[in-house]
DNA sequence: ACTTCATGTTGGCACGGCCAACGGTGTATG
DNA sequence: CATACACCGTTGGCCGTGCCAACATGAAGT
């Protein structure tokens, strides 16, 4: 979906499924995300942005307990992480008491742009919602929320 | 997010966000369809099914036109029909009253194909929806698809 | 001691979403 | 008519997220 311009019609099969409407929907979350975070996040992405609240919340942890909570692969986590520790946000050093750990800490200057970045996270929630009433916001909410913890079966 | 055993929590700044829940629901439902299509689709993706929804229900027609109503770039439409093609579920030929444009068509094949690949989808869905009450199935169809249709401000 | 397991790292793949550029073709404008 | 413009299919590339396999190291259990 780019280039050329009118979107067109949308085949009934995929109208009315619901994985349908939430890919879309998703879709249209991600890109507000990259373009929110591209222009006032510093280049960085939603992996960037998870592991940062999630040091923010727990503080110090080690890799693999990030990757447990963020929901990101452990291959994934390196790599994000050497981002961060590179932009200076992020510090790393091993588990002294557990030397095949690395304890990740978040520095002062990460914690200012988590701040930063959830600014732009609250934006996207804004024209995401836009067109639902505060009542349906709260609905919508609920559902997914049901939806989404749904256990792997 | 696979490898290592439990899930583990999740930080709050993720957990009641619109966005997050969104990807999160959306993550699972490609999921679904990804083994879903896997082990009854015959190694199809999304594209393809995407694309024989659209010409099952409006006929032949050029590779742009299915671009624009499935929301799928050009090129990619291009690799997802030669694919369809070689598998003998769809059929190309230039239009000779319009010679830069391809028509596709639709074989009884495909016809098939597309059917069998609709019960997976009914699957999903169910499987997706499966925690919701009939009420909470309505509600939550017609938000994702305000949601989803918003314009690209 | 030996096995088993957790950890971090490397390197790879799939899938959906995009964009740029090109050659070929049609249409509209000068 | 010639020229510019817009469209079409194709190629080749990039990104972000989600995964998996394999490996070396270190720790824990037997």
């Amino acid at each position: 979906m780019s280039d050329y311009g009118e979107p067109g019609r949308t085949p009934d099969r995929l109208k009315g499924r619901p994985s349908w409407l939430l890919g879309r929907a998703a879709a249209r979350s991600a890109a507000l995300l990259r373009e929110g975070f591209a222009e006032h996040g510093g280049g960085l992405r939603g992996y960037h942005y998870r592991l940062l609240a999630a040091l923010e919340q727990w503080g110090p942890a080690s890799q693999a307990e990030l990757g447990r909570d963020t929901g990101i692969d452990r291959s994934d986590v390196t790599a994000a992480l050497l981002e961060l520790e590179s932009l200076g946000l992020v510090e790393r050093e091993v588990d002294s008491a557990n030397r095949r750990r690395k304890i990740v800490s978040m520095t002062p200057s990460g914690a200012d742009r988590l701040r930063s970045l959830d600014a732009v996270l609250d934006g996207i929630q804004e024209s995401l919602l836009a067109p639902l009433t505060p009542a349906q916001r709260g609905q919508f909410t609920a559902i997914l929320a049901r939806i989404a913890d749904q256990p792997r079966e």
